[in-house]
DNA sequence: TAGATTGTTAATCGATTAACAATC
DNA sequence: TAGATTGTTAATCGATTAACAATC
């Protein structure tokens, strides 16, 4: 059995922002990017960005730099990022509408399908071309539409509640917005993001 | 001089989460609060929580835990949360909208005063009761309001031309929605906010 | 006093950085 | 060949965890 290095969180995360800015490049016809370069536009150092790919192999070609298109379809591999990732969206408040406008999901390989809220006077209206449904509707949702992941914008109070009849229906993977905590049982992974944590740690670095 | 030591940024970090924990327990009446409770409720090693708060002094009671009251408002005072921090957005699309009307706001000491766009669509009509003004007024607002901290979320093709002219107007904190890097000077502070990096990130481990 | 929990030190773990041989 | 840049190792740095004396 090969001994497989076992890759730091950390790293997947820059992962993501390399891929990003792959996009960029290859909007821009660039066909070779150097560590150096790749770290001057995500911020973190060309010694980081070589330690970083070489978890996963050899990429790029000495004296030259990384090839641009290869590198980021190599990376959109490791992510998972080649096949389709279907996405529900509990919560139509205005983030969750946010959400489901964004436009990151016409070019990356994963989109949201369905949108639940608990809210009758929600229930049944559109949002960015999809019927709001009932949250009594997740689990065979879940089933119809393939959902792998969902992500969770309701408010605090009622995040947990949610967040348990999500892994009810099956769901192994969720992205928390709201402000709390939520505990859920082994094999199922939360990612959360913390709109606040951010405002509120930058006040305390302007202290004077 | 006293020797400060200096604290880890990943500790100003945690200081917001125990302090949105201590808001709920408050909320809840609850007095006084363990670092193992503290530890559940966010997430950390109790060891965790007791090392991040023993970098500001000794908040606790050996043998009890901590006041919650106290407590509270100890981190508040360290983050700055004390007094009143006035912040602009940029940005008045789905995501910057739901980002004025975030409910956060009237609970904490800070709150967005002002709201900008270029899209003359846009300006002259009302988000959460504040009036959408051309970005060419940004300067001015800065000086009148008092304005601390910037929120952009335009797209990220504006992020930098944005970002220029906010550090022209004298601003010294930023958070980034805009899914690029901003080069700024010295002396200017730029928090992230990734939304996208935590939905792409989670796939990578879904994975079979 | 007995039980509980903090504050703090030392040990461990892990991630970043520096440096350079390999090589295009 | 000379110049450039990767891949990788070793050194450094920093953060987390474990353990326990202090003490309520």
């Amino acid at each position: 059995m090969v001994k497989e290095p076992k890759i730091p969180e950390v790293v997947i995360r820059r992962l993501t922002v390399y891929h990003r800015v792959l996009d960029l490049l290859m909007e821009n016809h660039v066909e070779v990017v150097s560590s150096q370069e790749l770290g001057q536009r995500t911020g973190f150092t060309p010694a980081q960005v070589r330690k970083d790919l070489a978890y996963f192999g050899e990429f790029g070609t000495r004296g030259l730099g990384y090839d641009v298109k290869f590198l980021h379809q190599t990376i959109a591999k490791i992510l998972g990022l080649d096949r389709e990732t279907r996405m529900g969206l509990i919560g139509a408040g205005n983030l969750g509408t946010a959400l489901a406008h964004y436009n990151i999901y016409r070019r990356e390989n994963f989109k949201i399908v369905a949108i639940f809220d608990n809210d009758p006077q929600k229930i049944g209206k559109t949002i960015a071309n999809h019927v709001i449904q009932p949250m009594s509707n997740i689990s065979a949702a879940v089933k119809e539409l393939g959902i792998k992941v969902m992500i969770i914008t309701v408010p605090a109070a009622a995040a947990q509640e949610v967040a348990n009849a999500v892994v009810q229906a099956g769901i192994k993977g969720i992205v928390n917005f709201a402000p709390i905590k939520i505990n859920v049982p082994e094999g199922v992974r939360v990612h959360y993001a913390d709109l606040t944590a951010e405002m509120l740690s930058l006040i305390y670095y302007l202290h004077d």
